[in-house]
DNA sequence: TGCTATTCATTCGTATACGAATGATTTCGA
DNA sequence: TCGAAATCATTCGTATACGAATGAATAGCA
C-alpha cells in the first residue's frame, strides 16, 4: 500500500517551519538594528570579519554560509556602504582579502546588543532551558 | 557594565541556525524532487489549493506564508506550468481565484512522498523523540 | 446612502540564495 | 617539471522574500 497520501500536513513539516521562523527572525532583526541597519548575512560577514582581521573572499563565504555568488554582492554592498574594505592577495593572485574599516569596526561594536536582542526576542515563547534544547537540535541539522 | 560584547558567537544564535538548517533543507528537497521539480515554496502552494480547491491569489499567500509580492511571481510560474489556473471572481472583481489544473493534482499526488523524503532525510540526524520536539519548538516560535 | 477604511492584486526596487559556466591562477601528482 | 585538477572570483539566470506605492473594488460605519 501506498504511504499514508491523505496525511501531508504543510504546518508541520520541518521545511515549512524553518523557512517561517526564519521570517520571523528575519523581520524581528531588521526592526531591531533600524533603518538602514545591515541585514542578517551582512551582519553576519561583518562579525566574521571582525573575528578574524582579514579574509579571502570565499573564505568569508564558507565561514557565514554563503555560496559565492551570493557572497559577491553582500560584499560589494558592504563595500558600498564603507564597512569593508578589499585589496589584492599579493601571494595569491586568484584571491581578494577583505578587511573591517575603522567604520565598520564600530559598526558591529555598536550592534552587537541589537543583535543580541534580536535573539532573544526570536526566543521569547520559549523557557531559557527550551531554548537551548532548540538552538541544540538545530545545530545538529545544519 | 555593558552586556558581554565579547561573546557573540554567530554558530549559536538562533537566526544563524535557522538560515542554515533552511538552507540545506531546501538543497534536499529539490534534490529529492528532481530536475524541473517544484521548488519548496511551490509546492507548499500546489498543496494548498490541493486541499482547498480554490483560493484567490492573497488568500494562498496567506496560508503559505507568503506576501503578496512573492505570490504573485510564485503564482505566475505555476501557471507558466500549467499547474493552476485562474479565473476572475464574479462576485468581488478584485480578486483571482486560483486552482489545480488535471496536471497540477496529478503531480502533488506523485509528488507527496518525495515531499516526504525530504522531511525526513532532513530530519534523519535527530531520534524520533528529537524530531517530534523540534518540531513542536519551531511551531511555538513562528 | 455616502464616505472612509480596508482589502486585493500589481509593480518597482532591493537583498539573499544557488546552479552553471567562465577565465585566471595555483596546486598537485606522474 | 609539466599538465591535469582544484581553487578563486565573477557573471548570468532563476527563485524566493519583503517594503512601499498604486489603483481598483469592497466593506463598514455614521
Amino acid at each position: 500500500m501506498p504511504p499514508r497520501s491523505e496525511t501531508y500536513r504543510l504546518e508541520a513539516q520541518i521545511g515549512h517551519l524553518l523557512r517561517r521562523a526564519h521570517q520571523r527572525h528575519v523581520a524581528i532583526f531588521i526592526a531591531e538594528m533600524g533603518e538602514d541597519g545591515p541585514t542578517p548575512t551582512q551582519f553576519a560577514a561583518l562579525v566574521k570579519l571582525g573575528e578574524s582581521k582579514e579574509l579571502s573572499q570565499n573564505h568569508l563565504g564558507r565561514l557565514t554560509g554563503m555560496d559565492p555568488a551570493t557572497t559577491k554582492g553582500v560584499v560589494t554592498r558592504l563595500i558600498e556602504r564603507g564597512l569593508i574594505e578589499r585589496a589584492q592577495d599579493p601571494i595569491d593572485k586568484r584571491r581578494v582579502r577583505l578587511r573591517l574599516s575603522g567604520e565598520g569596526l564600530a559598526l558591529v561594536a555598536r550592534l552587537i546588543d541589537k543583535a543580541r536582542a534580536a535573539t532573544t526576542a526570536t526566543l521569547a515563547p520559549l523557557s531559557p532551558s527550551e531554548q537551548r534544547r532548540l538552538i541544540s537540535l538545530l545545530g545538529r541539522i545544519v
